[in-house]
DNA sequence: CGGCTGACGATGA
DNA sequence: GTCATCGCCAGCC
């Protein structure tokens, strides 16, 4: 219960529960774990993950609302066209209302912290 | 065990 | 306001 064990592990649950239509940014995820400055980290740990279909990993993006991680996908429209699907719109690969569907999950989790479904250092 | 990696972020010029 | 540089932390080689 104590401190998470994988970093990575705690970042795909996270991601895992990004709702349809919302995106996040790194920064937050990493924040969320305590680990603020592990913002790269993250990004890294979606890298590792790229086998795992179940992680939407198309919903984080950078601060800036960049499609960044584009290029890893199968494809390079991949990611934009799974944001388009979702009603994100994209515009050269960027999310143009990024800042009204920005999902936090530091507010958004807070239940979930509560209920131990997810766990963060102090 | 030491050093590099990396889908970022903030700050400075 | 845009461009360039440093720092960040956890995993991996």
């Amino acid at each position: 219960m104590p401190l998470p064990k994988n970093f990575y592990d705690d970042v795909y649950k996270i991601v895992k529960k990004i709702p349809s239509g919302r995106v996040t940014s790194y920064g937050a995820i990493a924040e969320v774990l305590g680990a603020k400055g592990a913002s790269r980290t993250v990004g890294y740990a979606m890298n590792k993950s790229h086998a795992s279909p179940s992680i939407p990993a198309h919903r984080v993006v950078n601060r800036a609302g960049l499609l960044t991680g584009k290029h890893h996908f199968g494809s390079i429209n991949e990611m934009e066209s799974l944001l388009n699907k979702e009603g994100i719109r994209v515009i050269n690969n960027k999310i143009q209302n990024f800042q009204e569907i920005f999902w936090n999950p530091i507010i958004e989790l807070q239940k979930d912290i509560e209920t131990s479904e997810i766990e963060f250092p102090e």
